[in-house]
DNA sequence: GCGACAG
DNA sequence: ATCTTGTCGC
């Protein structure tokens, strides 16, 4: 799979000006709406569905491992539970972490590893971010435009936006807005995603919810029903996890 | 100046 | 993100 939008790829080459820049040229290019074909209804990962085998949508996982100055990108492809293909790419890495510019950092390499899927995917689920960013364009919003394809963003933290309520101590499937406040580029108020909480007491400690947003072509609503389909009984998505594995498995593999 | 801050 | 074994608890 290559870029369906070259012109915004990321370039860590940029200043930081230019990137801020060029993440509001994203995040206007980006549709948080519904725009895919397939049915939000049809996604699960379970074995058995009333939905015939071929008419589930092909999902897929991004996520990183990191060494010395090298990401490992991995992408698992998956239709219901069946893994359909697997992708990854080791790249050198050229900046560092700066919070707001996450996918200069990542990017480059996550497109490295989607290079090398053959698999058009229904859509894709990304580690990070994605409306829930100071300029409406955090990785899955910047990965979705730049190859077209319906994305969201899976958080394991909050980086800007209000929970519309507390996010403490709530029970498994419960679920709050995050607005847009003073640090997002948008109308204060604006639903810019969702605090999930995917999994709860799994032991005895509290668990924290799961911050998702729109990538690209979903909208918060559906964001939050698509992620919520694909948790099975962990607190990642299950295409998150097979991703992780995955990267793991390749690190482990180039590292020996 | 102080605080906030995805991976 | 990463460095890292065992261990407490349901």
């Amino acid at each position: 799979m290559i870029p369906a939008r070259p012109e915004f790829v990321p370039d860590p080459t940029l200043s930081r000006e230019e990137m801020e820049t060029l993440q509001r040229d994203i995040a206007h290019a980006a549709r948080f709406e519904d725009e895919f074909a397939f049915d939000p209804a049809a996604v699960s990962t379970a074995e058995t569905t009333l939905v015939p085998q071929e008419e589930r949508p092909l999902v897929a996982g991004v996520d990183q491992a990191f060494l010395d100055e090298k990401a490992v990108s991995a992408v698992v492809v998956a239709r219901g539970p069946e893994i359909v293909e697997r992708a990854s790419a080791v790249t050198d890495l050229s900046i560092p972490y700066i919070p707001g510019l996450l996918s200069f950092r990542e990017g480059g390499p996550i497109l490295d590893a989607f290079e090398n899927l053959e698999t058009d995917p229904d859509f894709v689920v990304f580690d990070g971010s994605g409306r829930i960013h100071f300029r409406q364009a955090g990785l899955a919003t910047h990965m979705g435009v730049v190859l077209d394809v319906p994305s969201v963003g899976v958080a394991k933290g909050l980086l800007c936006g209000t929970p519309r309520e507390s996010v403490d101590e709530r029970p498994e499937g419960w679920r709050t807005a995050i607005e847009a406040n003073d640090r997002v580029d948008a109308p204060d108020g604006t639903v810019i995603g969702y605090a999930f909480q995917s999994r709860q007491y799994a032991s005895s400690r509290k668990i924290n919810p799961l911050y998702v947003s729109p990538g690209h072509r979903v909208s918060a609503a559906t964001t939050v029903d698509l992620v919520e389909r694909l948790c099975d009984s962990y607190k990642l998505p299950e295409p998150t996890r097979l991703a992780d594995a995955y990267a793991d498995e390749v690190k482990r593999d180039y590292t020996a």
